[in-house]
DNA sequence: ATTTACCCGATTAAAATAGTCGGGTACAAT
DNA sequence: ATTGTACCCGACTATTTTAATCGGGTAAAT
């Protein structure tokens, strides 16, 4: 439990790959696939929702590539969770739900107090603390 | 990702009612499953862990059923976490994991410090602040 | 003895995550 | 124009993790 996914963990190893680089330059994304061992294909689709949201730019066609778009040190790291994997929260009763137990449930207020904790602890770290850390 | 077990929800649920007995008093796995809607064989099995981790101590025969053992001020919540699910980590690399990524990951410290305060946000908590708060 | 309630390993089911496939579009170079 | 590279994207399958079930026990009060 508590784990991130490999998506997150796959799009920040690509973006402090990217930014490593010239600013302005593009990576494919199976040069980085093949730098990290990484799915070939599974990476292609992170991309793809990062520059769906924004966060870097594709370039397509030959000598096309990606890079990075967004300013990292301005997004926070529940942003970026939340624009990969969705609402982040420790049990799911605090945005979807048909839970049984969400009449009867005598722990939820006390764990949102632990939520907003972390919430706040993510959201007070940005990803360029981890690309450039 | 992110999310806390069904398993460790139960628990705290099941630790809270038990609190609000008299000190003492037993209380059936059966009854709290049948009180909050929790599958009776997945309570019973986690009533059973708890009880082999001296959470809750274990009373056999008719009128039998469990009492609180541990003073859950003294238990913090990483302790607690561990206890029921075993070591806590945002990847799996920390601990067990033949990642094939393991050589190559470029972000494996910089999650490892978020990991650290983490922990340390669990461990400057006790299971005394969710079961009575 | 019988009944109640804990004990526990093995198994199955369901859900979440990870990875694959196939058929597209954009565009630079020739 | 054609070719080749690289992005795009929905649908699908596999794997892993989590949740729940089953079956056959043991302890103890009445």
């Amino acid at each position: 439990m508590l784990k991130i996914t490999r998506k997150v963990e796959y799009a920040l190893m690509a973006l402090r790959h990217m930014q490593e680089k010239e600013k302005g330059a593009v990576t494919t994304a199976s040069d980085i696939a093949e730098r990290y061992t990484i799915p070939n294909e599974i990476l292609a689709k992170t991309m793809q929702l990062m520059a769906r949201e924004n966060i870097v730019e594709a370039v397509q066609g030959p000598r096309g590539g990606y890079r990075i778009k967004a300013d990292l040190e301005k997004i926070n790291l529940t942003e970026f969770f939340e624009t990969l994997e969705g609402p982040l929260g420790l049990m799911d009763c605090y945005f979807d739900s048909e839970c049984v137990q969400i009449n009867c449930c005598t722990i939820r207020s006390p764990i949102q107090k632990i939520n907003d904790n972390l919430r706040n602890m993510f959201s007070n770290m940005t990803v360029q603390e981890i690309t450039s850390a």
